[in-house]
DNA sequence: CTGTCAAACGAATAGATTTCGTTCGTATGA
DNA sequence: TCATACGAACGAAATCTATTCGTTTGACAG
């Protein structure tokens, strides 16, 4: 389970832009189209390249608000801290969800039309749910995401 | 600007799956791959659909520890901020940085080696600089993102 | 030196993307 | 009501790509 500078070159690659076809990254290493291919099919074989997904501008489609919510969980049973996981992932607005030591439990990042839309997440799935005690709301004014690998190119490999 | 259900439908297909093909994808929504393939050119030019990035299992190169950083700024200049944000932004173990508004300022999401690598990031980047008065740290035990349009089917669409 | 193994190569095939001329359906205005 | 204009979808052709596979290369161990 080991990564060379090929195949870290290639997973930085794809990072930055999953859709370059292989021919263009077979290019850009310096590989064959055939061999990068097989570097490509080994590198998703082996769980390191899971998958991919299309970033969309929902600001353009209407959710021009984003917030974090800061949420403190009582102490209950494991399974009903899981259910609530589950159920907080799946819904529609949240984009992610950690669950974390310390101060809060749940860190949630949403996505929402406007303020109305906001208090409404808030109401109807958090302040609902009898494991949660606390829930703080953050405005979101700027977020950046870094699409690239965790090692700086100096850094030294394989 | 407006997004009719099939643009949407392409668009959730397309989060959920980058690597899918135009062939693919207009038998998913029921078009001729020509006409599927106008529509994502013309969501990709109205800004809609904006990039693709491929997922990378960061804990099966080494990077087991992710941890949440919550940051507190001094009242500077906004100039001297956002100079911390950009150079927060581009330190290749951050993989998102939101500016917020509220208790803290800055919400960080890490990803590093183990404990020491985290100390290293924190001490070296955050309490280096001056415009950063306090830094609350979180280990992240889970962690999900939901890669999905924030709708749920049922809600009505064009 | 020699045998082995993994990786890279290149050519051939199969399959996809992309372009473009045409058609269809709808909405608009005479 | 009819004619026209417009946008979207279609299907076929051409181009380009992915994918497979037999062969070669290079490194290493015996």
């Amino acid at each position: 389970m080991d990564i060379d500078r090929t195949d870290f070159a290639i997973l930085r690659l794809l990072m930055k832009n999953a859709w370059l076809s292989n021919k263009e990254i077979a290019a850009a290493v310096g590989l064959a189209p055939s061999s990068c291919h097989e570097r490509i099919k080994s590198l998703r074989a082996r769980g390191i390249l899971k998958s991919a997904h299309a970033e969309v501008n929902l600001e353009a489609i209407g959710f021009a608000l984003a917030a974090v919510l800061f949420v403190q969980l009582g102490k209950l049973e494991d399974h009903v801290v899981d259910e609530f996981l589950r159920s907080t992932a799946a819904v529609p607005e949240v984009r992610g969800v950690s669950l974390v030591s310390g101060r809060f439990d749940l860190i949630v990042h949403v996505a929402v039309r406007d303020m109305e839309h906001l208090k409404e997440i808030i109401s109807k799935h958090f302040n609902r749910h009898a494991v949660v005690t606390r829930v703080e709301t953050s405005v979101v004014f700027n977020h950046e995401t870094q699409h690239a690998m965790p090692l700086s190119d100096s850094d030294a490999f394989a």
